[in-house]
DNA sequence: AACACTATGTAATAATATAACATTTGAAAG
DNA sequence: CTTTCAAATGTTATATTATTACATAGTGTT
């Protein structure tokens, strides 16, 4: 029993990328994360996104596609991600993980007339936050 | 009644750039649009993207977030887009904007505990179209 | 040990996007 | 018609985001 285990299953380098993620109150950007692992080895791009492409597919982080940022998945139960909502400020741009019930099943049994089935979507909300919206 | 016209207000430059994205069957990205009104005499990235932003302001075409790419507006009565949905074809990658009421209106209603009001949304389907899903 | 699979390290480069600044155009007001 | 102002353009340079390609190392089977 050495030390605090969190995951278990993720590699070194996944796990320094998860870390800094999960510890960031907003969406961090690839390079940042590459900025500050520089201390722990981690020295190029492809060692970051490789991690990032990991734990995407793991359902363990988001990326943030208008702001090509990521951030940790809140939803626990969400192992392996396919169903993404967000919302994000324009002032202040605090990005938020929606779990919704209502939504998600809207979104999850949404069909229309084209014949394709969804198995994935990514749903980005933009507007002012509480705080922003007095000001 | 010299030429057939089609969008008085556009400059020249917004005028070219939206010219290739509506011929375009598929999204079109940036350096492709670059690259082809090279002969048009538009010659950096600049000229590219300022025509990008003010065409997507005024609602004539929406980015592709997933895809870094662009598509011309299919629905008519968008002029000013704030409310956008997109079906993806993970194999083919055929982009299709998604026209529907239901979905719009429910989208453009969502309202949740965060106190936030959504005055714009992007949304993007992932999925097998109908060609697609018989391979 | 041999194998396959996943992860890592590293250098180079591709692809996407913006900053900064000088100049021109076009429409509206005087 | 000319002054004016905002929008648009042209241009160079650079910032930011992401991938290719290839060599090496760890990890868990059989």
């Amino acid at each position: 029993m050495a030390k605090m285990q969190k995951e278990y299953n993720l590699s070194k380098n996944q796990q320094i990328v998860f870390d800094i993620i999960e510890k960031s109150s907003e969406p961090v950007k690839a390079y940042s994360i590459l900025y500050n692992v520089k201390k722990k080895g981690i020295k190029a791009p492809p060692q970051v996104y490789r991690a990032l492409e990991k734990l995407i597919k793991l359902g363990k982080i988001h990326k943030v596609e208008s702001k090509n940022a990521f951030v940790a998945c809140k939803s626990s139960n969400c192992e392996i991600s396919k169903a993404t909502a967000f919302s994000i400020c324009e002032i202040c741009e605090k990005v938020t993980e929606i779990a919704n019930n209502k939504l998600s099943n809207f979104l999850n049994s949404f069909e229309d007339k084209s014949g394709m089935k969804y198995k994935k979507y990514n749903l980005e909300f933009f507007g002012l936050c509480k705080k922003c919206k007095k000001t």
